[in-house]
DNA sequence: GCTTTTCTCCACAAATTCATCACATTTACC
DNA sequence: GGTAAATGTGATGAATTTGTGGAGAAAAGC
């Protein structure tokens, strides 16, 4: 789960947003001011950090901007009513958002959980696919298509079809094959490997041109 | 202008904060006990609702839930001094604040500014939904529509609706679903997810097109 | 407290997939 | 061309996986 530092020099703040956090889930740590706040994020990452405007010694956008020079981490600021130009300021260094004092927990956590999900939507990996032609294979979804049109296999053959294609242009030996996809404890008929072959073949229609026999070995996905 | 609904067993109380709020401009009306609060709810459109936690016969809390059943109205509870606990209590049930009495009627009503100006400014932005042709999901207020229908499930349908939706077109293997969705800890028997399956599909009518069977790992969300 | 809903597990049905065999075909080598 | 080994292929029960209704337990609501 989630990372987070609250910085407030309050610590009855600190602790609301704290037992609000805590019940939603996050990892929750403490600094008391601005100086504090810097240090922390030196040693550690956080997901997000909370911080207050108005704090002595170091205020928070001089903490943002200092950890700014290590760090990227995202920045939801607590100012006062009326200190509007602040929002200005803010910006300018590279907060995230702002929540006015006197605020609602829920509220800041809604923003807590919206940012979040950003930086994640961010880092969200795109799909894992290949193709070969007319042949489309979505490893991810476990989706084959031919020439557009979605194909049904048998859990053997898909795994059969991902391990070759995967290990393309590769001479892949009958013992390979069987305890890759069957895994290492197969003690089966060695023929057995034949037969899924077939049944890939017809599967794959014309492209099964990609499946191509090494004899005296095994069989190779050649990708041409 | 906003319209508030202020409920308390304490006609005095009420009173003073009528008074206050009809001065700032809202529009005001009130309910002396939970019951009445749950059913005006139901008549009305209220923007906030300024709760008292301790009530005869029905409590603030329980108030709070009954609403939540049909309503998302904000909600400032105010409670006794002492009643910490309630705090816990209150973010489980989804209180936008608090206010401690005895509390000062001007800070009650900067709270209610704020919440109704983020509510305002934010609730739109932060709306975190998704729709697959007829079929609408509210993760935030855990609201399923099928052609603008709302659809009522359990808990676990929920659950596997969101989970399954947010990773589409990803097959999900079942020891994934359940450690995602029951929790990493769930010792449980590996059929039951076949059983919410089931439950699911029923729920969502002719969109269950969408819960696509992975033979041999486990359900993708096919969002085409 | 009691009622209602939800969850889990079970048992059986339905569908799919698998492993194996027997026989046909191809290939390599003489 | 002949022969043996390797591979292709169809068929077939067995085994596995998934769908589904229902019963009892557990949890939630009243």
């Amino acid at each position: 789960m989630a990372k987070l530092l609250v910085v407030d020099d309050e610590q009855k703040i600190r602790e609301m947003i704290r037992k609000y956090a805590v019940f939603e889930g996050y990892d929750v740590e403490e600094a008391s001011d601005g100086f504090e706040a810097v240090e922390r994020c030196e040693k550690e990452n956080f997901d997000l950090i909370i911080m207050d405007v108005m704090m002595p010694d170091l205020d928070g956008f001089s903490a943002v901007k200092a950890i700014r020079r290590f760090k990227n981490t995202p920045v939801i600021m607590l100012s006062a009513r009326g200190e509007e130009y602040d929002r200005i300021h803010g910006f300018e260094v590279g907060v995230d958002d702002y929540v006015v004092k006197p605020f609602s927990v829920k509220e800041l956590m809604m923003r807590v959980s919206a940012i979040l999900a950003r930086s994640r939507a961010v880092s969200q990996p795109a799909a894992d696919t290949a193709s070969f032609e007319g042949l489309e294979i979505d490893y991810t979804a476990r989706i084959v298509k031919i020439d557009g049109e979605r194909v049904e296999m048998s859990p053997k053959e898909y795994e059969l079809l991902f391990f070759m294609s995967r290990n393309c242009n590769m001479a892949l030996s009958r013992e390979t094959l069987l305890t890759e996809v069957w895994g290492y404890d197969y003690f089966g008929d060695d023929r057995t490997l034949d037969t899924h072959i077939k049944l890939l073949r017809r599967s794959l229609g014309e492209y099964q041109k990609f499946i191509v026999t090494v004899r005296g070995v095994g069989y190779r996905f050649d990708a041409q």
